[in-house]
DNA sequence: ACGACTTTGTGCAAACGTTCACAAGGGCGT
DNA sequence: ACGCCCTTGTGAACGTTTGCACAAAGTCGT
């Protein structure tokens, strides 16, 4: 990941952690618009949004100041500001490749368009899928990656393919000029500096929730009290080193080894 | 989204930042692990998983001490390691609301399969999807939540549903005795402490993406001074060019066509 | 017109995460 | 057995993010 300089560019540097829940605050602005709620405060906008009002406020603080003190934020406003910064108030062209599952529910999904981005392809390998018509688009072979890229325009991609062809899509993707990536992939990308990628990945999200909820089993196991004592512990007890680090399992081979794919 | 009280269960207290990072690591180690490499370097390691190799090193030693000084980590151990401290030697048996394209997508997923989730049901409301097959699993009605997550013991839920739907489903499975949530539907879910949610949004990728090619092109062109000429305009937000011809124009519709249960 | 009330915007400090740099420790050749 | 070389594990420095608490700045009622 490339450190953009920020302050270097004349732009004031909004931290990626503030870029990231925009779109949140967002969503929750044109839920209130479609209620046709004229303003709204940090705190409600902050509930909306399911983040502390504090950080709300100086999340939309570095956009500039664009509340009004003892009253709240103009919606409608606020929704311009935040698309603006977000490049928004332009049209994305975007090119899908993979029209499987996955593919075929992105194509499908309401929310870009919404937000100004646009099918400007859809693309696949698979001969017996190509030709079909996916939410009113035509899957095009994906031999055509390059054409569709250069002749709109095109600077985002996203990868929908099993992992093992994703990394060659995506090498012909940043050939043909695009610069942004949304993978859905499980592998890591190899890209040069100067693109940009995003990752998605259903699995890990799943380890995750695994992680905890076998930690929640083990502690309820052990002491049996609801996790409100939020505030209650500091800091690590001590050195457990190891819970369960018995050496003598030998590693058991059973490890299966399967191709993940999409 | 709340923070996650870490330290506070007694046990080592693991970053979340590093729990995120370990299913990554978990497949590169697989990776490796099917090309019949039995030992590999933290430097080898981190270039395979895409991170810095001070911070799988760091990483790694939350964990415990697993590597072999002037050697490198074992392969087939370190699997073990840390799919243990994911909670993956277990069986987790997981149900999927919501049976439309992204249901179906995450039916046919292998990578779930193969890190031990296994899936007890996958269930829609749609009658004209009920009791057809997919990935080996028939379509339950999604009248019985209830009966398949108490049956099955099943302590993770994926939201896969459109928007509209999500809460109402997430309470149904919360109810049920789900206390890990997974959710892919547009829309900020609320739960009563002690259940854990993580979000996937597949537009909010995209307008992150956005931004930063957005931000790239101005800094391009060089010549855009700032923001100062804020208070100029109050573009309504209505319009939104829409060109493609994409069904749902609501701000936030839905991942997609089908309705679940309300 | 003015004071009471409300809400924003922000300085600051603590928590958290990343990266550097190097000592500790183990294998391997001789 | 010894010393060289390699890689891990980690203390410490640095940067980022969060949350508190409050002054600044506006509105509203009288």
């Amino acid at each position: 990941m490339p450190r953009r300089p920020a302050s270097a560019t004349g732009s004031p540097g909004i931290p990626e952690a503030t870029i990231a829940r925009l779109p949140v605050y967002l969503r929750a602005l044109y839920a209130l618009a479609d209620r046709s709620i004229a303003t709204v405060s940090s705190d409600e906008l902050a509930a909306a949004a399911g983040v502390n009002s504090a950080k709300l406020r100086k999340d939309l603080s570095h956009l500039g100041s664009y509340g009004t003190r003892g009253v709240g934020y103009d919606v409608e406003y606020l929704v311009y500001q935040v698309s603006r910064e977000l490049g928004l108030t332009q049209d994305w062209p975007v090119v899908i490749v993979g029209a499987g599952n996955l593919g075929r529910a992105l194509a499908n999904y309401g929310g870009f368009a919404s937000r100004g981005f646009r099918i400007a392809a859809l693309l696949d390998c698979d001969p017996a899928v190509v030709g079909t018509e996916i939410a009113q688009h035509t899957v095009r072979s994906a031999a055509e990656i390059e054409d569709a890229v250069s002749s709109h325009g095109v600077s985002i991609g996203v990868i929908a393919t099993p992992a093992a062809s994703a990394q060659h899509v995506c090498d012909r993707l940043v050939a043909a000029g695009v610069t942004s990536i949304l993978n859905f992939a499980p592998v890591v990308l190899n890209v040069p500096s100067g693109v940009d990628v995003r990752k998605v990945d259903l699995s890990i999200e799943l380890q995750i929730l695994a992680f905890h909820a076998q930690r929640r089993t083990v502690v309820a196991s052990s002491s049996e009290q609801s996790w409100q004592a939020r505030r209650a512990r500091r800091k690590t007890i001590g050195e457990f080193a190891d819970s369960g680090g018995a050496d003598g399992l030998d590693a058991d081979t059973g490890v299966e080894a399967q191709a993940v794919g999409t």
